[in-house]
DNA sequence: GTGTCCGCCATTTTT
DNA sequence: TGGCGGACAC
């Protein structure tokens, strides 16, 4: 066993002998943790070590997560083990941290200092928008023959994404791309060339427009640092030779810009720390790159690879059937989780007629736990598609049972929050184009009478006169009843902004009284006025907490969890993506039949199986996996994941049955609890 | 020109 | 079930 400082004695102890071993492993490493393997620990304990053992200052670590969550997680444990100002200062998101670096040196993107980030939300709007403005012609029109509807608009959207992941820039876009056209036709894959060639055209105006505002999106935050890494040598140097190590969570999720980023940053220390598990890696759609982990070893010579392989989470039946179902993933490292927790309750596999049968004995079996004395929050649905969840909320509702749906849209994107915000924005500077976007967003709410004809005067003014969209209201040509609301608009928001010393949440509160959008919605005295209303108060109250606008919208744009008080004694439903990370006592699996689970296509089928062993690896004690033979109408067959559960580890009905359902004999296979037909009113 | 109603359509979404 | 685009009426 290691020797290590007394002081690291309450992180390490704790450990098993490989988790320590990862943790005080130097030079290139990766650490490859199963499920509940203790990942966050380790890396907490690596971090740890490296300023009590070798020596590191915490401002010369870099560590980065994918999730404010997993950040906060790790700032708290690293704190609270080392003590307050000794976790790292470059602790934080991807996103996070490549806004820092590039608000230290915007001109690499070619942009100004006190630029603005915009959120997926706004990013989609303006892209929207320029479609629209952009020749109707030339517009891909797919099979539903639809100008531009939202599947185009998310199409283009990903693919600028895609580029931006790949670090190509606008000039470099043509080339790329028609280099994408050969590679696809040279492997008799389609090719949309159309909608490529489009989509090159559009990012070009689409970044042009970002820059004109000085805008940038959450691809630029990374992709831009990262292109200078690679093509200025005096800018890696400089950055690179600030760090002494280079530590990343869920590595199984980067994508190429985030790769070379992470390779590039820890070039001078030649120190990176990567903890991560191939068979969790779900999100290829979003660009990730399984490969990065799976060939980590072999692209850095001499770099050490550990396994954690003891399970702290589940039963013994539960992992031995995740193990089966993810042993058959091609290319996967292998690994074996193993617990020395007993062998606990077999997979119970359950299936039903139609899918209201399934939700009511899910929502039936969930009240007699909670009646065996197992809290509500303790449990959790877990689906494929965000679709099902209403007719499970239904059966929930029916029954009486607290629920929680994880995944709602966060509170910063919430359409009131971004007007309230865009206000803000407007009222610090009418007259940038840096605004133009906020403008469009709430100069006509509450409504003042400007349509698309009037917006489009002032876009031309704007255009003509080299103007901000505020600026130009003055002198376009307008009817004089919009002209005249949209001055005194003007006036008010360029008054308030000038204010001197007012606090930002006071600055906020007077615009939106004075902007009448206060009244709007009390006005609308509806339900959705009064949440409108609440939330509006909590952001005023949040505002208290920022001096700078600017790091008020940065918070607001890189920020996503509810500030709400989350965990309330509520059963938890979500989709399997978002539960990841995430681990319950009872985990409930409904809809696993062939074409929702896996979904239609066999292209992702990988990644299908790895969202199976994700989801049943959330399951402390148990674990219960259901299927209909009809589902909206069309009849489904159970999914062939369930059969791959080895039969010994798994049970079919529920496990403590007492009956069979009268209304079910004919049909023979369909089984459930006294109970759950009880509360069915059967 | 603007506001309103209707009908169509949906994977997964860490920032 | 809801968000959006498009067709209509003021």
């Amino acid at each position: 066993m290691s020797v290590y400082p007394q002081t690291l004695a309450p992180v390490l102890d704790p450990l098993t002998p490989v988790q320590r071993e990862a943790a005080m492993a130097l030079g290139r490493v990766l650490v490859l943790a199963g499920a509940g393997t203790g990942k966050t620990k380790t890396l907490t304990a690596g971090v740890a070590c490296r300023i009590q053992m070798y020596g590191m200052r915490p401002s010369q670590i870099l560590c980065v997560t994918f999730t404010n969550k997993a950040a906060q997680e790790m700032r708290e444990r690293i704190t609270s083990v080392l003590g307050e100002g000794q976790a790292p200062f470059w602790l934080g998101t991807f996103h996070g941290l490549g806004a820092r670096q590039l608000r230290a040196e915007p001109e690499v993107a070619q942009l100004h200092p006190g630029f603005d980030i915009r959120d997926a939300d706004d990013a989609t709007a303006l892209i929207r928008r320029l479609m629209k403005a952009m020749d109707p012609e030339t517009v891909p029109e797919p099979d539903t023959g639809k100008k531009c509807d939202v599947r185009q608009v998310k199409k283009m959207g990903e693919r600028i994404g895609h580029l931006k992941e790949n670090l190509v820039t606008p000039e470099a876009a043509p080339a790329w791309v028609r280099g994408l056209i050969e590679r696809r036709r040279a492997a008799r894959q389609m090719v949309d060339v159309e909608g490529w060639e489009f989509a090159v055209r559009l990012y070009q105006i689409y970044q042009a427009t970002l820059r004109e505002q000085n805008a940038a999106d959450f691809s630029d935050l990374l992709m831009w640092p990262t292109l200078a890494l690679m093509n200025d040598r005096f800018y890696r140097d400089r950055w690179s030779q600030r760090f002494t190590s280079v530590m990343a969570d869920e590595f199984q999720d980067v994508n190429r810009a985030q790769m070379l980023w992470l390779t590039y940053m820890s070039e001078y220390s030649r120190e990176l720390f990567c903890v991560g598990d191939d068979s969790q890696s779900i999100y290829s759609w979003r660009g990730a790159k399984i490969g990065f982990i799976r060939n980590f070893v072999r692209e850095f010579d001499g770099a050490r690879f550990f396994k954690l392989e003891e399970n702290f989470r589940s039963t013994h039946h539960i992992l031995q059937a995740a193990n089966a179902i993810i042993a058959r993933d091609p290319g996967r490292i292998p690994k074996t989780l193993f617990t020395q927790k007993g062998d606990g309750q077999k997979i119970e596999v359950l299936s039903y007629d139609y899918a209201s049968d399934e939700a009511d004995a899910i929502a039936a079996e969930m009240g007699r736990r909670a009646a065996e004395g197992v809290a509500w929050h303790d449990m959790a649905m877990i689906y494929r598609i965000n679709r099902l969840s209403r007719s499970l909320e239904e059966a929930l509702l029916k029954a009486r049972i607290p629920y929680e749906i994880i995944g709602d849209v966060g509170f910063y994107h919430r359409a009131v929050v971004k007007d309230a915000l865009a206000f803000l924005m407007l009222a610090a500077c009418p007259d940038s184009r840096q605004s133009d976007e906020a403008f469009r967003r709430v100069a006509n709410v509450p409504r003042r009478g400007l349509g698309a004809k009037a917006l489009g005067q002032i876009e031309q003014e704007a255009q003509d006169r080299g103007l901000s969209l505020c600026a130009a209201v003055t002198t376009a040509t307008l009817p004089a009843k919009v002209r005249d609301s949209l001055l005194a608009f003007r006036e008010t928001i360029s008054r308030i902004g000038q204010i001197p010393d007012m606090r930002l949440c006071d600055r906020l509160d007077t615009l939106l009284k004075e902007t009448g959008y206060y009244t709007m919605w009390r006005e609308a005295a509806s339900e959705e006025g009064e949440t409108a209303l609440q939330n509006l108060s909590e952001l005023v109250g949040l505002a208290e907490g920022f001096t700078r606008l600017q790091d008020l919208l940065e918070h607001a744009a890189l920020a996503t969890a509810s500030p709400n008080e989350r965990g309330r004694d509520r059963v938890q439903l979500m989709t399997m993506h978002r539960a990841k990370g995430l681990e319950f006592p009872h985990v409930f699996l409904p809809a696993w039949e062939e074409t929702v689970f896996p979904g239609m296509g066999e292209r992702n089928y990988e990644e299908e199986r790895r969202l199976a062993y994700v989801s049943l690896t959330r399951a402390m004690q148990q674990a219960t996996i259901s299927s209909v033979g009809y589902r909206q109408g069309v009849s489904a067959r159970p999914s062939g994941f369930i059969e791959e559960i080895p039969a010994e580890h798994r049970v079919t009905g529920w496990l403590r049955q007492q009956g069979q359902s009268k209304k079910r004999e004919t049909g023979g296979r369909f089984r459930h609890t006294a109970a759950a037909l009880d509360a069915m009113g059967f």
